[in-house]
RNA sequence: GGGGCCGUAGUGAACCGGUCAUCACGUCUCCCUGUCACGGAGAAGAUAGCGGGUUCGAUUCCCGUCGGCCCCGCCA
């Protein structure tokens, strides 16, 4: 063993914001170069990792710097390190002068001065400035480069928003009780409501991709009563939009004896609670995209004839005849909800009965309008559900209404013929929740990898 | 499916019917011991997406094509 490698191999790494409450002491932090500073006979680097990053000091003569099994050799002025060199970095941590302290970044009180560098691995020279607070790249850019944008601290940051949500979805639906689900993505039926499917070969016959794992969370219903699961869906619509995917990931919830007005509650409790659990988490997140404290005001209710009949009263248009309600009046009703409500959101319940799939449970009182319900936040929709009918003769006349063909869901079909409480569930869109609560642009962003119709991973050609 | 807009160094942008196509960041060389998007001096890097037309002359105007972005529709 070369002796001068010795305390680096057996020196424990440190994280660069524990390096906090290690004043004085000599550390091994490991991580990405992010800048440099070159100042001649000093060099300041910003190097990041995990936790964050953190200012190394290197001043000429000092450090020592060297790839792996390679001699050390005494910086003499000149340093080859790079934006996106992976290194390990020995040496003291310092607190910094008063008048040297970088108030915008969580170790900017203190800063290391390196002895040894290892740099573990070269990085090519990049394609664009990865220093920068942003990355000003245009989409196509942005996403031709995925594995190496993703890195920048500000893109990074849309995923851990959408790490938080998932981890907020999954805790308040296990409060509900529910039991976590896997369902699949290859299906036999074609399809269950009004988008394009994917149609891939299955050994010589028909398959198509899952467009939402709908049917198997009601199917696991008489078996756990509460189910939720976090599934990927596809839809095949031939759409290029700024909020579309061809594949999504959803956040579903289904709940057996449970009835219109409970499942309100429970749809509203869980995007309340999921959205209170990101903010706690990526709360400095949010305020560096700009994004306001969320509104958790009482959550107006209204139907759809009464969300248009406000509309028409309080904006003017008259969107009466229309089926669902238009972008524009989503923007308008949840602006509405702010100023008279103090919240943020606004579920909107009985959409036509024809505009939404087989599976949805007509109103009893009103059979044209259904127990539908969609929740809107700051503007856009980010969850549907509705209560389901749950009887067998009932579910295969509404399936007969829309010639679709109940042989094709003949496994969906067993559950109800067996046994269905009455039950209902929703669904959430992970990356349209993210998109708009980052208030990204195009919803590609919230997509570590998207794939639309022009892309999977690279461009696709045509 | 309908409509609008855009293609200029590695990246992001600007200008212009007429001499070397401009700027910022990045890259390279040099200077700098306190920067934190460091600073300073210099250099390289673009046959202006492609094809055609109008014109004495086109990167600029027109048409086509390919590529991209956005809005509406469909949809979550």
């Amino acid at each position: 063993m070369i002796a001068g490698c010795y305390d680096q191999f057996i020196m424990e790494r440190t994280l660069n914001l524990d390096c906090n409450k290690k004043i004085g002491e000599t550390v091994k932090i490991c991580g990405w170069v992010l800048t440099r500073r070159d100042h001649g006979k000093i060099l300041f680097l910003d190097v990041l990792d995990r936790s964050g990053l953190i200012q190394v000091v290197v001043s000429s003569g000092v450090a020592s710097v060297h790839l792996p099994g390679e001699q050390r050799r005494h910086l003499e002025g000149e340093i080859d390190l790079h934006p996106q060199d992976v290194v390990c970095i020995t040496g003291k941590v310092n607190k910094r002068p008063q008048h040297l302290v970088n108030k915008n970044i969580p170790t900017g009180e203190i800063e290391i001065s390196a002895e040894s560098i290892e740099i573990l691995s070269k990085a090519a020279e990049l394609p664009f400035d990865m220093g920068g607070k942003d990355l000003n790249l245009q989409l196509p850019t942005l996403l031709d480069y995925r594995s190496l944008t993703l890195r920048h601290p500000k893109v990074k940051s849309i995923f851990k928003v959408q790490a938080a949500l998932l981890e907020g979805f999954r805790k308040a639906a296990k409060e509900l009780g529910c039991t976590e689900i896997v369902v699949p993505t290859v299906v036999a039926g074609a399809t269950e409501g009004g988008a394009e499917v994917f149609k891939i070969d299955y050994f010589g016959r028909s398959a198509y991709l899952s467009q939402s794992p709908q049917l198997y969370k009601q199917m696991l219903v008489p078996v756990f009563e509460r189910v939720f699961t976090i599934a990927k869906a596809y839809r095949a619509e031939p759409s290029v939009t700024t909020r579309h995917l061809t594949e999504s990931t959803q956040m579903d919830v289904e709940i057996g004896f449970a009835e219109f007005e409970e499942l309100l509650d429970y749809l509203e409790g869980v995007a309340v609670r999921m959205l209170k659990i990101v903010e706690d988490e990526c709360g400095d997140i949010l305020s560096e995209y700009g994004i306001e404290k969320i509104a958790f005001g009482s959550i107006p209710r209204l139907s759809l004839k009464e969300a248009q009949e406000l509309i028409l009263k309080e904006f003017g248009r008259d969107n009466r005849k229309e089926k669902d309600l238009t972008p524009q009046d989503e923007i308008d009703l949840c602006q509405w909800s702010k100023e008279k409500h103090k919240s943020d959101f606004v579920t909107i319940t009985h959409f036509p009965t024809s505009a939404k799939p087989f599976y949805t449970m007509p109103d009893p009182k009103d059979p044209e309008y259904s127990l539908s319900y969609d929740l809107l936040f700051r503007g856009v929709e980010v969850m549907s559900g509705s209560q389901r009918i749950n009887n067998y003769e009932q579910l295969m006349t509404s399936m007969k209404s829309r010639s679709m063909n109940p042989e094709s869901f003949q496994m969906y079909l067993q559950a109800f013929m067996f046994g269905m409480p009455p039950e209902g569930g929703f669904s959430f869109g992970l990356e349209r929740i993210t998109m708009h609560l980052l208030n990204l642009a195009n919803i590609r962003e919230a997509s570590l990898f998207p794939r639309d119709m022009e892309r999977v991973d690279i461009r696709l050609n045509k």
